[in-house]
DNA sequence: TCTGGGGTCCTAGGACCC
DNA sequence: TCTGGGGTCCTAGGACCC
């Protein structure tokens, strides 16, 4: 079962503001230079739409109200949906803050059906959160997932064995899951425009064009996904953490932009030490005005975890940089992640910078990002994140024990 | 009036070693 | 008097998901 809650940060603020209710409406990021996150039903029959930008939402709908987005709030409801979730299954895999699959087959007895789980579930979650979701049902998260687009809002699809086939015959390939825009248009050049095309092009011409992602592609089109439902406790660890900004204003001055990088080497350390991993490659990436984006990458001589050190490293792949053009967005992520032993350092100097660290993002946890911060960033004050993350994982994030 | 942010995965090329 | 081949590590960029 794929279960995914229709205009998710939309509907929240629509269910705690009744004046948002029935109108159209779109949540966005706080900064000017932000897009739109998600926007109402009532606002999608305008054309507004994922990604657009203020501008061209006002364009199509004049009436629209933008809604600042509420990361808290949108984490709580997710959080407590997923919970529920855990009552038809142990098997849940949250895929994201708003979607989520679930492995129903040891539960199918004990509930009458699948059918009538997705009829509980979507009733639960109405009557507590006054919020609708689309649930598909079908033999793998490939199918299950291409069930739940089929009817929106508040649709229940299911795909029977015998009728797959058929189902798949015409299914558009840009609904498949891993065939976006590009690829999307590339295929559409091969003359393949539904699966059932895809499925019976020869294989041999999608492994010289694509790899191993040709092979998955017709895998896909007949339907095939062995892929199992991966429950939090189970699934693979974290392999990078990255803070990135495009900044309200174009930047030129370098120390602005050395600022503005110790700023996200904090944010990068304190979710690093929050998930107790260190890093030994540190990545910046810059985006100029044009939009033109690079990114240069470092191995360290040693795992990172401080703000300090991330910052460090960050500024030494910057200083072998020219800046040609004003930066609009600035990013630094920690990868090659190992968990860290949690042991104190050794030496008196070290061992007193790194409970300095804990004891500021203990404060930091508590009052809010940056309450304690380098008196450098003293002038960027209220500039801090205000970040939405619908890639939220589940695990570790919050709740994280700091004795 | 322009175009967000957090991730994962894949590819291709070069350096280097034996 | 001529440039093989396998393996690993590193780097940059891009596609894709939400």
């Amino acid at each position: 079962m794929h279960v995914d809650m229709n205009a998710f940060f939309a509907a929240v603020e629509q269910q705690s503001s009744p004046a948002l209710r029935g109108r159209p409406i779109a949540v966005t990021g706080s900064e000017q230079r932000s897009v739109i996150l998600t926007a109402s039903y009532e606002a999608r029959a305008f054309g507004v739409k994922t990604g657009m930008t203020r501008f061209e939402a006002f364009e199509r709908c004049p009436q629209l109200v933008l809604v600042p987005a509420n990361n808290r709030l949108y984490t709580h409801v997710s959080t407590e949906i997923m919970a529920m979730l855990q009552d038809y299954t142990p098997l849940v895999e949250v895929f994201s803050i708003d979607e989520a699959f679930l492995d129903l087959s040891g539960s199918l007895r004990l509930f009458n059906g699948a059918e009538r789980i997705a009829y509980l579930i979507k009733s639960r979650i109405r009557a507590r959160f006054g919020i609708t979701c689309s649930v598909g049902i079908a033999p793998n998260k490939l199918l299950a997932k291409l069930a739940s687009e089929q009817n929106k809002p508040d649709g229940l699809t299911v795909f029977r064995p015998a009728e797959i086939p058929a189902l798949l015959e015409k299914m558009p390939i840009q609904e498949l899951c891993g065939v976006g825009r590009r690829l999307g248009r590339q295929l559409q050049g091969l003359g393949i425009l539904t699966c059932g095309q895809l499925a019976r092009f020869p294989l041999a011409v999608l492994r010289r064009k694509y790899g191993l992602v040709g092979d998955k592609l017709q895998a896909m089109a007949r339907g095939l996904d062995p892929s199992p439902v991966v429950p939090a406790e189970r699934s693979a660890p974290i392999k990078s953490v990255g803070h990135s900004r495009t900044l309200r204003d174009d930047l030129v001055d370098r120390q602005a932009i050395c600022a503005f990088l110790l700023q996200l080497a904090e944010m990068v350390g304190r979710r690093a030490r929050r998930y107790q991993v260190s890093g030994r490659v540190v990545t910046l990436t810059v985006r100029y005005a044009n939009f033109a984006t690079l990114s240069r990458q470092q191995v360290q001589g040693d795992y990172l975890a401080g703000s300090e050190d991330i910052y460090r490293a960050s500024m030494q792949i910057l200083d072998n940089l020219v800046l040609d053009q004003p930066v609009r967005l600035l990013g630094v992520r920690l990868s090659d992640l190992r968990f860290k032993t949690g042991q104190l350092p050794l030496f008196p100097a070290e061992r007193r910078q790194y409970l300095l660290t804990e004891a500021r993002d203990c404060v930091n946890d508590r009052y809010g990002d940056f309450t304690v911060m380098f008196g450098s960033l003293l002038e960027q004050r209220g500039k801090g994140s205000h970040v939405i993350s619908p890639a939220w994982r589940p695990q570790g994030v919050r709740n994280v024990a700091v004795q």
